[in-house]
Formats: C-alpha cells, sequence, structure tokens
DNA sequence: ACTACTTAGTTCTACTGTCTAACTATTCGA
DNA sequence: TCGAATAGTTAGACAGTAGAACTAAGTAGT
C-alpha cells in the first residue's frame, strides 16, 4: 500500500475542507439575512435573483435549477406572487405552462437589496489579493463543472 | 476615477463566485442528502458530527456555533434524543447547564455516514492536483478566518 | 375522433427548522 | 435574602420541503 500516505493526504484535504465550508457558510448565511428587508427570505431572494438574471421561468425550471421539487416552487411562487414580486402567465403554444416574471416592483427589490449584497461581498473580497482571489475562484469554477456533471449522483432524476 | 476599471474587476469576480457558490452547495446539498439514511436529516447529521468531533457541547455553544437561537437547538436535539442518539445529562457544578453527548448507537450511525461522506468528498476531489486542492483550500480557510472575524457584522450576538 | 398516456402545475398533509415571547429553574450579587 | 442574570424549555407561528392525489392540457395509437 504505498499510495497510504497519499489517501491521508486526502483525507486531512477533506477535514480542513469541512471545517472552513462549514464556518464559511454559517457566517455566509448570517450576513445574507442581515440584508434582507422585512417582507423576503434569503430563499425567497434567490429565488427573484434566479428571475432577474434569466428575464423568465417556469415552475419546473426552477425544481430542476433549485434542486428541489415543484410543490415547494408553488409553494414559494405563491407567496411572492401574493406579494406582488412575480407574475405568473400561462404559455400561448401550451396551456400548461406557466410563466413566471418579476414585476416592476420585484425587479427594483431585486436591484437594491442585490447592490447591499454584492457590496458585502466585495468588503470580504477586498481581503485579498487580486489574483489569489482569482485563482481561488477559478478553481471554484472548475469545481462547479465537476459537480454538476456529477449530475447522476444528485439522482433527483425522474422525480414526482 | 482611475480605480473604476479595479472595481469591474472586482465586480466580475464577485458575479462569478455567486454563480460557482450557487451551483455547488445545491448540487453539494443534493449529494448529501442522498448519503442520509431514511432516520436523518442533513441539519441533524451535521449536529451529531459536531459533538462527535468535539466530544460533549451545550446547547448554547450549538446555538453560537449554528449561528441559530436556542429554541431550535433545543427542537433538534429532542428529535434525536428521542431517536436515540444523543443524552441530556445535567453538570453537577451548575444544574442549569444541560451537557450534550452521542449515545452508542449516535457514534456508530454517525461513523457511517461520515466515512461515505468522506468517500463522496473524495471522488470530487480526485478531480484536481494536489496542488490546486491544497492552494484551494488554503484560501478557503483564510476566507473562513476573515468570516469569523467579520462577526461584528453577523449580528446574531445578544440574541434572546 | 376516442381512448389512454404523459406532462405541467397545484393542492393537501405532514414534518423539520426557525424565530419570538413567555416561562421554569438555577445561580449570582449586593 | 431578594432581585437580576443565565441556561434551557415550551408554545405558537411561519417558511421550506417532500409525497401523494388531483386538475388541466397536450400527445399518440388505433
Amino acid at each position: 500500500m504505498s499510495n497510504n500516505c497519499h489517501g491521508d493526504m486526502i483525507k486531512e484535504l477533506i477535514h480542513r475542507y469541512e471545517r472552513a465550508h462549514f464556518t464559511v457558510e454559517r457566517k455566509l448565511y448570517a450576513l445574507l439575512r442581515d440584508l434582507m428587508p422585512a417582507e423576503l427570505t434569503v430563499d425567497q431572494f434567490n429565488m427573484i435573483r434566479f428571475l432577474q438574471f434569466n428575464g423568465r421561468s417556469t415552475p419546473s425550471e426552477l425544481a430542476e435549477v433549485f434542486g428541489v421539487g415543484k410543490s415547494s416552487i408553488t409553494a414559494i411562487i405563491s407567496r411572492l406572487s401574493d406579494k406582488g414580486f412575480i407574475r405568473r402567465l400561462s404559455e400561448e403554444s401550451d396551456r400548461r405552462i406557466v410563466i413566471l416574471t418579476l414585476t416592476e416592483e420585484g425587479k427594483r427589490l431585486c436591484e437594491s437589496i442585490d447592490a447591499r449584497v454584492e457590496a458585502m461581498l466585495a468588503d470580504i473580497m477586498n481581503h485579498f489579493e487580486e489574483e489569489e482571489a482569482e485563482r481561488f475562484i477559478s478553481t471554484f469554477e472548475k469545481l462547479a463543472d465537476v459537480m454538476a456533471g456529477t449530475a447522476g449522483l444528485g439522482s433527483n432524476e425522474g422525480k414526482e
């Protein structure tokens, strides 16, 4: 077993990753939560945000992207629709499909929170040299690709 | 404004970070969820895991570490205690304090899930050169330190 | 054209995690 | 000893989640 030390090395790296991940995620979530206005949760903001980038979407697509069941999406969308941030429209060509878009108020709200979120992230990022940040994010993107590729393991396929 | 391009650079990095973060977190959570046995949620596993590393803890410490209110901890601990994974004991020297430890069954369960989680993470990590992984994790740890330091902004202090 | 299957989305029910406020029990301090 | 502080729990509310049953709409086979 000449690769014993290699295995231990991996184990060590995993352990370090887990610790850092735990801290970063908890803290980031807490910071985000503090930036939310009273009428919005972090999850609701993420949904609105996706719609702002995407322009429009459907419940099925959101369920796929967010990795949750469609009934969860219905619940979130209904709350956001009640608050007047999201509009539901039927697709002309296939009336089963629901088209989701932001209302003007939704767009405004999203932009104003977005600005604060970016400022917060910029604050954090300023603790790093540009080169280190660039390298970190590049690896992070590679990780995202790997994870997206490992999709098969996600096994949310064919649900509902 | 000679640093306009610098600001844009930061903005670009932030945007890339946000996209990668979103993908990685959603996927990681989905993978984790799939590793959980029927009787445990991901959050419950995280709590058990912390106790395994820490040996023992108290509701107050858990609330601090996990960044939530003490009543949330009571709820989670009660469920885990009902299932026989966690034991509640009163501290001799100050009977207000509750000491939390894992039962033997809790330890066993944690170890078996842990093995699977590590295998899953090792799988992902094998997509990277050791040097890149090492550098990534180092920056990640630095980020964790920065976030922990930014604690003041977390504003969960003095809650309850 | 009629029937059966599929797909998109919603509704209903149940559970977990969360917060806040009110409460109990214990300790500390003046 | 009495009042304040501390540790934890309880109760009530709500968001997010899953799963099963449901509606509405489109698709295919015959």
